[in-house]
DNA sequence: TCTTTTGAACTGACTGGTCAGTGCAAAAGC
DNA sequence: GCTTTTGCACTGACCAGTCAGTTCAAAAGA
């Protein structure tokens, strides 16, 4: 007894796992995974409450295959990124600039998830600590990859301290795609990344009047 | 019952408050807002829970005081360290990097508020969102300032977007910084200190070897 | 005296997780 | 063709436990 397809190929569960992590995600980074009730969830995704632990063991399981899911979608976005700059011949730094972008648009597309994620990326003590680690270090490591590329073709200071600054370029284009999101919507997604691109390439201090 | 005497003339009550502060900045930052009790909370303040109700109205409203203390001692250590550069005859990215600065040494003295920050600050719909948004407004405002400043003075290319640049750098730091104290808790605060100077500075692309 | 704290009991609402039962489409039997 | 069986996916009422907030008499502190 083969369990049933969708028309679309898909399978039933496998759509009803999807409708799950979409109700989860906005009421999660919403209001937080506490404070967000497996009733709601459920509700949200137009399912009962059964259903949820039908398809996940619990609502921790659940929110951890969500991050995996969901940072697996970003770390993808990144590799192509950089791998497209590297076969179209670019230099390093606009492999950089062009994860910035990436991840611009992956931001743009899934801000809930963005925020549920750096809401519980520094937490400790948490049942999905573990997940959590894991996930993040697969992003991390491709831009860490890119910069230490940079640095031995001596494209980057070999003085840069690639952890770090990997971890600032993350946490700016984070930042500011959140404060963006929330306090300038109006705001097009080219003018943030010619901001952040600026302060890559280090146009910002000196007078540079005229790069336009 | 220790008698624990108020020094400074500080009020018993004050003391009492402060004490559940430090008990909630830590639990929340672990676990979260909802996930923390308020008996968990005047346990580890070595208080009864009646103490909390007679000291707050309520659990968010103790959670909304501390968040605007919290800021309150990041917003004055910024402003701080910008007018010590200005009357100490500095530049303007003299300026950012004093605040970079004071912004590392605050997390280094306080990550759990800033862990506690972080996860409520892009969150949407919560009881104490406008006291957030006000709070956060204050403390960026002195980055915007010295961005302004520097523009005006031609120190700074005016083609940078102020409030862009300010939330990016904020998210430099912030992000470095709790990876750090995360992930490589042994480095120096002068380590990271560097590596955001370099950044902030454009010493990152371009095969500058030496500016030891 | 007046303020602050204590501590335990209590309430009422809410929540994660359970489980016996339903619906249904494909397979099996005839 | 048609009936019966199978078992996956789903349902939703229910339960046992938890938590914010209240109350208050009594004690401690200043």
């Amino acid at each position: 007894m083969d369990s049933s397809t969708t028309p679309g190929g898909r399978s039933r569960r496998e759509a009803t796992r999807q409708k799950l992590y979409e109700a989860a995600v906005t009421l999660i980074a919403e209001q937080g995974f506490s404070a967000t009730t497996v009733d709601e969830i459920a509700e949200r995704a137009g399912v009962a409450k059964g259903t949820v632990y039908y398809n996940f063991a619990s609502k921790s399981v659940l929110f951890e295959e969500l991050l995996r899911h969901g940072v697996g979608l970003l770390t993808a976005s990144l590799r192509e990124a950089a791998e497209r700059t590297a076969r179209g011949g670019g230099t390093r730094v606009d492999a950089l600039d062009a994860m910035i972008r990436a991840g611009l648009v992956f931001i743009d597309r899934y801000p809930a998830f963005t925020q549920l994620y750096v809401a519980e990326l520094w937490r400790t003590n948490r049942a999905w600590q573990s997940t959590l680690l894991v996930v993040r270090q697969e992003a991390v490591a491709v831009v860490e990859g890119v910069l230490r590329e940079g640095i031995e073709h001596g494209e980057f200071s070999d003085e840069i301290d690639v952890q770090l600054t990997a971890a600032a370029l993350v946490g700016m284009v984070l930042v500011a795609a959140l404060d963006w999101q929330a306090f300038q919507p109006e705001r097009s997604l080219d003018d943030v990344h010619a901001a952040l691109s600026r302060l890559l390439q280090g146009r910002v201090s000196g007078t540079g009047r005229g790069t336009g």
